[in-house]
DNA sequence: GTAGGGTTAG
């Protein structure tokens, strides 16, 4: 109905047949409100089956107070209204007056409800935070006889999964004597909620096999989400030519439901077929083959689709924006993050907190941390994702002193971690090396319950073998109830990490026994083993196997680490066959294998060759030109030195200072080079003083004097400024009782001298000194040390 | 029917 016939409607009397018509035809809450004057001309303010009608407009339009005030108008309303009216508020986000609608009626009036009362009242308490309103009008719908309703049953199922209380909704399916289509649909659609994926088909199979029951589009595109999840490819094409049989292959939701099973299994030509099938496509559609795009990696495609969706007039929606941002940061698209930024600011849709974090995390993957943390600030509503996002942003950025002050931020504000959290923070741990915060951790996951999550299990196992404790990650990892191939890896690593090459090689060669398909980075893992113990021959049989048995191509990472092996061994220049054997383009790790290599057994030749391939591929690196500049100062080529040197002066590149953590107790203590803020350096320097002429009685001899022939005086003392790790040992050799072992933690790798010195010192002073550097672990006992001089 | 946060190598 046009204004103008409206508006002529106003001033004639109308009959109560024309009226329920004009309400009918209505099609926006002003119109209503004209008719509802139209009502009051007729006469018809108290026929309440002509304001039970309006009041249920007025609820399809969003209107509810309007609707509840003319409600309180009515002097006896019935049952059909009260029906209505809690139906209506619940569906306007009001669900709490529904129930208070619900209690009113029982205690208030004459009436008794009905079965329709009972379903409307149990899915406006799905919406409601505490779930004691359900479970009490279970009991009650029980009383009144409602129990086995077909529609009282399909809300309770509803309400049960809404609150994860899956085998109470698998009680009432069960009980329940007679099953429709909304009721299995139900069934099938909680299960998928609760990520019960498997259970989810099976009962869809009971469903479309054996219950009489006629499945519709809502069968197929509840289940569909399940084999997506679970990538069950053949599952779900059964289920598409089910639902060709059936003729419900042309639905909107079903096609869409296919495109995004296709597309999460990697098959985006089927997914794009299908989406060409769609006669109408709708926001979701587009939604779908957007987020499809993306995890494929295709950004162009993805980008496209959303400049069509814009270019058609459709107004997108919070999902499409977090479909389309995860294809910006693969690619390191910062312009393209802040343009959508900038677009969402505009039209307002920044302020969904998914939109906000997928930002934040876009931000923090491009290394923008600052700007992701302003967006974290800057947002109203903080999730509990946004806090993840934020503090997984942090620890992916290397902040890990950041990311543990966010999360002591984050309990201040009453918000409580749940694994995602807690995975996060022990990665945190893992990268300082902070056993007691991680046994913190520990205990709070215990408490928790969070044991069984397997990406908690594998940060756990990670935070041992990363904190010193082999053991304790082997103990947790054999009693590990499920694993998967990251926990697999994890293990592997943590024996490479520690030097033990053989129980690295055993645990790989159990891991296939066990068929678990091995990943790039668990021939990584086992390569970086062998490489941290020496095992030469090991290592080359695994790249071979890698490749002929398992069919891998190798990445230029496997390369590094193969050139590694051979370098570290003393075979140069089977090294350098090996990279002019690559397939790829060598990589800046694979030249720096072999530079590492060359220091180690003072080749200044391949340096050179080495540096140069460097220097062009990654020239703001300075760790590449200190160690050029080392090696030709032990071959006595200080000009040379020198000038490598000039270099990095001239263009101001800054190298990462090193620092040492030791933790007394829970207490922990920082050490940079030539520290002199401590407050008992005078005790420290003393000591170091005192073991520095017992350790060259003992043999030692300081490694650095050899390359600092040339330097000159300000640089030489500067090179010579004590290493963070040795203040730290002999700090911890103050504070600690005899016997007692000393852990510490160094961010770069031990160089040379300290490596000397502190064999010699735990000599001197019989101490176990366990020192973790940017590599792996070495532990000192009795003048040797567990790497065999091998890093 | 579409959508946000997590573990493994270096």
């Amino acid at each position: 109905m046009n204004c103008r016939s409206l508006a002529g409607a106003v001033i004639q009397t109308l009959d109560r047949n024309s009226c329920l018509r004009l309400l009918e035809d209505s099609s926006a809450v002003s119109h209503l409100a004209q008719t509802h004057a139209q009502v009051v001309v007729c006469g018809y303010k108290n026929d309440i089956s002509t304001i039970t009608k309006l009041i249920h407009k007025l609820c399809d339009f969003k209107a509810v107070a309007y609707a509840r005030a003319l409600f309180l108008s009515v002097p006896k309303p019935d049952l059909f209204l009260f029906n209505v009216l809690i139906r209506g508020s619940s569906n306007c986000g009001s669900p709490l007056s529904s129930v208070s609608l619900f209690t009113y009626l029982r205690n208030n009036t004459y009436l008794r409800p009905d079965n329709f009362t009972y379903a409307f009242t149990v899915s406006a308490s799905s919406g409601i935070p505490d779930e004691k309103f359900g479970i009490l009008l279970h009991a009650q719908a029980v009383v009144d006889g409602y129990g086995s309703d077909l529609f009282v049953g399909s809300s309770l199922v509803d309400f049960y999964f809404t609150f994860s209380k899956v085998e109470m909704a698998q009680k009432v399916f069960d009980r329940m004597l007679e099953k429709d289509t909304v009721l299995w649909n139900t069934m099938i659609s909680g299960l998928v909620k609760n990520c019960c994926y498997e259970d989810s088909i099976a009962v869809f199979a009971k469903m479309a096999a054996g219950s009489g029951v006629r499945l519709d589009p809502t069968s197929v595109s509840s289940v569909l989400p399940a084999a997506a999840e679970l990538q069950l490819l053949n599952i779900g094409l059964g289920i598409q030519c089910l639902s060709v049989k059936l003729g419900l292959s042309s639905h909107v939701h079903v096609l869409t439901g296919l495109i995004s099973l296709y597309s999460k299994c990697g098959d985006m030509k089927t997914s794009k077929a299908l989406f060409e099938n769609i006669i109408r496509p709708d926001l979701i559609s587009y939604n779908a083959m957007i987020s499809g795009y993306t995890t494929n990696a295709d950004s162009e495609s993805s980008l496209r689709l959303f400049k069509e969706l814009l270019g058609i007039g459709f107004q997108v929606n919070s999902s499409t924006i977090v479909g389309l941002i995860p294809v910006f940061y693969p690619f390191g698209h910062l312009l393209l993050t802040c343009g959508i930024h900038g677009f969402c600011v505009k039209s307002g849709i920044i302020s969904n907190p998914a939109v906000s974090t997928a930002l934040t995390t876009a931000y923090s993957r491009l290394n923008e941390i600052e700007s992701a943390r302003l967006l974290f600030n800057e947002s109203k509503e903080k999730t509990l994702a946004s806090w993840n996002a934020m503090i997984s942003g942090y620890t992916k950025n290397g902040l890990t002193e950041k990311a543990i002050s966010l999360f002591q931020d984050m309990q201040v504000s009453k918000m409580d971690p749940n694994p995602v959290t807690v995975t996060s923070i022990l990665s945190a741990c893992a990268q300082i090396g902070s056993l007691s915060l991680g046994k913190w951790v520990y205990d709070m996951i215990r408490r928790k319950g969070f044991l069984s999550n397997l990406y908690v299990l594998t940060a756990l196992i990670d935070m041992y073998t990363k904190c010193g404790s082999i053991e304790d990650a082997r103990k947790l990892f054999d009693d590990a109830p499920e694993k998967n191939v990251v926990t697999w890896n994890t293990m592997i690593s943590g024996y490479g990490l520690h030097g033990h090459g053989q129980e690295a090689i055993d645990l790989f060669d159990e891991m296939m026994k066990s068929n678990i398909v091995p990943s790039a980075v668990t021939f990584l893992s086992v390569l970086y083993a062998c490489s941290h113990a020496g095992l030469v021959d090991e290592g080359q049989k695994i790249f071979h196997s890698m490749v002929h048995d398992f069919g891998f191509e190798p990445l230029s990472e496997h390369y590094a680490c193969m050139v590694d092996i051979l370098g570290r061994a003393g075979k140069l220049e089977k090294a350098l066959e090996f990279i002019q054997t690559m397939t790829v383009e060598p990589s800046p790790p694979v030249w720096g294998a072999l530079l590492g290599a060359c220091m180690i057994h003072k080749n200044t030749r391949l340096a050179q060759l080495a540096s140069e391939k460097l220097f062009n591929l990654d020239p703001e690196n300075v760790g590449y030109r200190v160690l050029l500049s080392n090696i030709l100062s032990v071959d006595k080529k200080y000009a040379q030195a020198a000038s490598v040197r000039q270099v990095v002066k001239q263009r101001n590149l800054v190298k990462t200072p090193g620092a040492t953590l030791l933790e007394i107790g829970d207490i922990p203590y920082v050490f940079t080079a030539g520290d002199h803020s401590h407050p008992q350096k005078e005790a420290i320097y003393a000591l170091l003083e005192k073991l520095s002429g017992k350790i060259l009685e003992a043999g030692y001899k300081p490694e650095t004097m050899t390359a600092l022939h040339d330097v000159e005086e300000e640089e030489k003392e500067l090179i010579m400024r004590i290493h963070s790790e040795k203040l730290a040992i002999t700090f911890g050799l103050i504070q600690t009782n005899p016997g007692i072992e000393i852990r510490i933690f160094k961010n770069l790798r031990v160089c040379l001298d300290c490596h000397s010195w502190t064999k010699f010192v735990s000599k001197i002073t019989e101490r176990v000194i366990v020192v973790r550097d940017a590599n792996r672990f070495h532990h000192f006992r009795d003048g040797a040390c567990s790497c065999g001089d091998y890093w």
